[in-house]
DNA sequence: GTGAAAGCGCTAACAG
DNA sequence: CTGTTAGCGCTTTCAC
């Protein structure tokens, strides 16, 4: 008994569906996409056919035809750092509860190979663009602004964003910390710092505001991005010598926080006596290390919800406004090392 | 003057720069494809129509009219997890060279969405497809072969793999840990896991070969997933009274591990005369720590890598072959805590 | 080396 | 509530 031809290497289409339900194509495509405007019956009989059939409907030829792709586009430099996989976390869930599938892409820190990065991302058509705080080129930016799609900025305040905005200012962070220490009476401070634009920039933050308070820094170390524990920890070695006298110290992570504590600690330096250590991000590792450390905490997790939200919003149809740039609070939270 | 309508809202297509150009739509899409098979000349001609007009090809179109997305999608529990990050970037950098776009997708742990994301994703015509570990329901594995496109799965060794492989024994992880420790002379033993499929069968492995050997459980504690530092603190609260004599420890994950021995050593524990322990995963931090612990090294970077290469080879048009199922390896470095 | 015709599989828009 | 028509923007295929 031959029976028609099962497994076809051709894949099933909506018209097979349409002819094996006995219904009209666009009828199949009602039931997927608006199935109050289809009776209940040939909804029901048209869902067994695709049950039946096996059928996966082609989003590309459905994208193509209605010019929307339930795709979000997104650039983060990495996820190896604890913030922005989190922050990816977040943004993912948000969208796919909402029926958008986002599309990943890793920067890195190194080359900005934004232009060549963001022409292959748009050539797919995205509804809509997540970018994490770069200074784009003007070649860049006006394939983006000629996208015609909603764009979020996270992570850093840019002078002139494109669109949306969701970030803080990493100088008034370093500058915070800066503060902090000024408040603990501390004149003498040190830096260790990834070398990516946003951690220098906390690191300037820190160094400018230390020295208008009448500081000095007596040591500045950069190293390679992104942040290690090890690179944390050769730092603070070069730095020891340095620290003959009570001394502040800013790492642009915790990771290389967490370094330079473990290698003062082991070369005998009294935490937070003769170094005070604070770090930034709170990794679960400033909470849950023992002694705890100070750090900045900025809400990474929240960061992609709302950027997240701000997209919807303009995808649901709702104008620009003004909210549409926000700041990010962040805080120190203090700990056993300052 | 006024000029030709700039800023149209209409996106520029081919036909718009076939025009500018003064050839045929084909010629430009050969340009952009196969630029050796147009002159010189003309070539250069459509180069500059493209870049005047800022033109971005469509490749939803694209993927339609070739049945070929130049996408791969990807499925992985979680990139908070280092070993997972890593992957994610060699193999999204293997395919990028390659000219793929990685389509990432996180299923957590919890909850196995597969049916509906793995539906979503074949929805978009990937051209490969990466998968973690899991135990895919008939429905979903019918789903997978009928797509017709490479897939490889990764992280664990499956019984019966839809296609290619590239993973290890988790079990067998478990029972050289049990080993290495009762070479020590190690009789009593406990486990701190978390609560995912892969990590509790390296508990299971571990205790298992470790009852075999003639030992003794002493303790084991289950935590959720993900694994983080603070649940191996109270994990190993948890079961100090039960520590009375000397005793190994294996961790399911890194980050629980320098939970456990921090917490041991704030009570006073001797590592490892006391307690000896032993992780997974060989993150930065067990390198780092001071003093550096124990763990099992397993290469995610070059799994990554290796996945990439098994679809880029298919995709390139090769045939399947025996050597698509592969094992990585694994080691335990010995390090302090032991 | 270049062009013309014919779709890829779906949905918008309009009828009925 | 359901069907018909006409594309979406590209590439395949076949001519020239």
């Amino acid at each position: 008994m031959p029976g028609p031809a099962r497994n076809a290497r051709a894949p099933v289409k909506i018209t097979d569906v349409a002819a094996a339900a006995g219904v009209a194509p666009m009828t199949v495509s009602r039931v997927i996409n608006t199935p109050d405007r289809v009776s209940a019956e040939t909804a029901a009989r048209v869902r067994e056919a695709i049950e039946r059939l096996g059928y996966v409907p082609n989003l590309i030829a459905g994208g193509l035809s209605s010019r929307r792709s339930r795709m979000v586009a997104a650039i983060v430099p990495t996820i190896a750092h604890p913030m922005f996989a989190g922050l990816v976390q977040t943004f993912t869930d948000a969208l796919r509860q909402a029926g958008y599938q986002v599309m990943l892409s890793l920067s890195g820190y190194e080359e900005p190979e934004q232009p060549g990065l963001i022409r292959a991302l748009l050539g797919r058509r995205p509804d809509a663009l997540l970018l994490t705080g770069a200074d784009h080129d003007a070649g860049a930016r006006q394939m983006l602004t000629e996208a015609h799609i909603p764009i979020v900025e996270i992570w850093d305040v840019s002078k002139d964003p494109i669109d949306m905005l969701v970030g803080f200012d990493h100088t008034q962070v370093g500058a915070a910390v800066a503060a902090f220490f000024r408040a603990k009476g501390h004149t003498r401070f040190a830096t260790v710092s990834a070398n990516d634009p946003r951690a220098l920039e906390r690191t300037e933050g820190f160094q400018d505001a230390a020295l208008r308070g009448g500081g000095q820094i007596i040591a500045s170390r950069v190293t390679a991005a992104p942040s290690t524990i090890m690179a944390g920890r050769s730092a603070m070695a070069e730095i020891l010598p340095m620290v003959t006298d009570r001394t502040a110290l800013f790492c642009s992570s915790d990771l290389l926080a967490f370094g330079a504590l473990t290698e003062a600690r082991l070369h005998g330096l009294r935490v937070p006596d003769q170094l005070a250590v604070c770090g930034f991000g709170n990794f679960e590792l400033s909470g849950a290390a023992e002694p705890p450390f100070t750090t900045v905490h900025v809400e990474g997790a929240e960061t992609g919800r709302m950027a997240a939200n701000f997209l919807l919003r303009r995808l649901a149809g709702e104008p620009a406004r003004d909210t549409d740039r926000v700041q990010v609070p962040f805080r120190i939270l203090e700990r056993g090392s300052t």
